[in-house]
DNA sequence: ACCTGAACACCGTTCAAGT
DNA sequence: ACCTGAACACCGTTCAAGT
């Protein structure tokens, strides 16, 4: 009777894709099965095949969507505020934020062996999220516009919130990862200020 | 006749270990099954289980091998060298080239889900690590010894080889990176001297 | 001690069949 | 169109049995 268990009417694609963001989340990228995906939608471990070629193009759907995520959730965040380094600041709370708040999903979007070029959505969520980088480092005027700095700023935020992730770091709460984070940013466009990249 | 074959003294346990880095780096981390190890190294699919206790465990041995060959290959690097800035590039340039070298061993060596607690070799060279690159570092005198500057100078070598790695930056070629992880370490070092951390 | 073969409960994927 | 059940070739792991 109630529309959500009849997958008749085109449903079922985003009911696999919530059952394996759950599936993720709760148990890891190592317990995402298709099989189980599929049970828990409620279908035979099957059906999945007719929204989803294999299980590769199912994580590359949820790959995609993780990354558009990501990037809503840092415009977001970058939107409220107007000084430069505030906003810089905001953005890299937001990538960090983003991963702890489901670190298998943020291996799922960075790790997968999925082709990227088969995916349009997932390339332009990616460089859309480069271009948007790219012009919150740019009014830090620390920098020729060569792209370089927003590497390193990138690098740097991905590189803590991946050591963050692992319990690398001594800290690992939010809060001091985010500590760390406007340490990085801190000396980053310090050094940059006081030595321009060639 | 020839001793290589005759697992019964004790060498059965190097020869999985060799099949699995082989595996490994051939075709990538997900390759890596107990089974398959087991075929090449020319025994039963069971007799691994007399030297791990679980596919987990091997993966935990190889983890602990991959460290230990990244910490003396950093410190064979910086050996040469005594001017302080030339044994911190050395030392990063160690770290990507070990990583571009066999990239799912990194990965391996960075993500497995094992109990590093349980496994005392690993958390030995994993501390003998972080004492190294805090030497390095503070050899820079960049900034007081709270280690916040190593972990600033390793999330962001970490950073640059992981997003290398994974291609997402606009050079992936070494020479590109080094290059890339030279600016980070030359910005992060004209920041910490700038503006040392609180 | 060390190794083997059979067995169990899983996978991803394919295929013929049902509505 | 969308879904199902049977089947295939894999896994990791356990167990009884062989030397």
């Amino acid at each position: 009777m109630i529309s959500v268990d009849r997958y008749h009417h085109g449903n079922l694609r985003s009911a696999l894709l919530q059952a394996a963001l759950h599936l993720v989340g709760k148990f890891g990228a190592e317990a995402l099965t298709l099989r189980e995906v599929a049970r828990r939608a409620g279908v035979s471990h099957n059906a999945p095949y007719r929204h989803f070629k294999s299980k590769e193009d199912l994580v590359a759907a949820l790959a995609t969507e993780a990354l558009e995520e990501l990037l809503a959730s840092i415009r977001n965040a970058t939107a409220t505020a107007t000084d430069p380094a505030t906003r810089l600041r905001a953005a890299a709370h937001a990538y960090l934020d983003f991963a702890l708040s489901n670190p298998p999903r943020f291996g799922i979007m960075f790790r997968s062996a999925f082709d990227r070029d088969a995916y349009p959505a997932y390339v332009a969520a990616y460089t859309d999220s480069v271009t948007l980088l790219g012009e919150l480092v740019r009014a830090q005027e620390v920098a020729t516009d060569t792209g370089v700095a927003g590497e390193l700023v990138w690098a740097s935020i991905h590189g803590i919130t991946e050591l963050g992730l692992g319990k690398w770091l001594r800290g690992g709460s939010r809060k001091e990862l985010e500590s760390l984070t406007d340490s990085a940013l801190e000396t980053l466009t310090a050094g940059l200020r006081k030595q321009p990249l060639a």
